[in-house]
DNA sequence: GTCTGTGCAAATTGTTTGCACGCAA
DNA sequence: TTGCGTGCAAACAATTTGCACAGAC
């Protein structure tokens, strides 16, 4: 019944990298970030400690970008701008109204709500002068 | 500059279907439906079109469901759930405060919001009585 | 006749997995 | 020594794409 997990230097870097970054990465940019300090890492590596964190809630998958899965290290509720131009991936505040929408889920609809993920695209400040269409 | 687009009886049975549905069916789930109807249906057709159908404002992709994208044509401002057990997608009402948000991140982070999508996933009032974890 | 739409199958691509070995406990 | 963790490469699966032909205009 206990957690059998081993501390494994790997995993730790990637939750540390996670940790580091408000980038929202993906797999690979974690992998090629790491590669770095850890020659012998590979994208499997990543991948499967990416679902190792997020079932122990230290990580969650935010949103897909490009058909690239985003990770975050933090799991508190906020929400999540997507550039379409620049594909940047930045935090935003989340209305209170959309958590207290979550538990009345319940008494509306019956419904348990387990995660909640509010995300809107367009473009961000940077890429708005650039970009017309 | 016109548009020299054709009336395809596909494209059409295929904005049919979505329209007719409430399913947020995924591309799969349309060709094997529609293609009771149009025997020589390829899914690389529904895909196309819906990629089509999209760019035109017609349908949208709502959300990814075990891996597999979400469609609608119902383009409304609105929210879904998504059921982790049976992976139905349901509509629900969109906060006011949500639709409200959009409309300030220009002013408070200088970013132009296109597209705002609300997901909760949880358990829909049918499973929560099977499943437990 | 021209040009868009389609079937088909191959290609692409993000992610997962099997296996043998490595390493933490 | 036990059994989780990892590299590697193959497997997978959803989606995209090239090409030749079909059908709408």
């Amino acid at each position: 019944m206990e957690n059998k997990r081993k501390n494994s230097r790997k995993r730790q870097a990637i939750l540390e990298a996670l940790c580091a970054t408000k980038e929202h990465p993906t797999a690979e940019m974690l992998y090629k970030q790491l590669k770095a300090d850890y020659p012998e890492l590979s994208l499997g590596t990543v991948y499967r400690n990416l679902g190792v964190l997020a079932q122990e809630g230290l990580a969650v998958s935010v949103c897909r970008v490009a058909g690239q899965e985003r990770y975050d290290a933090d799991t508190s509720p906020h929400a999540h701008f997507v550039c379409r131009c620049c594909r940047r991936v930045m935090d935003m505040e989340l209305p209170k109204a959309v958590q207290e929408c979550c538990g009345e889920l319940d008494r509306e609809y019956g419904f348990i709500a387990e995660d909640c993920s509010l995300t809107i695209r367009g473009l961000c400040s940077s890429c708005r002068g650039i970009q017309a269409s």
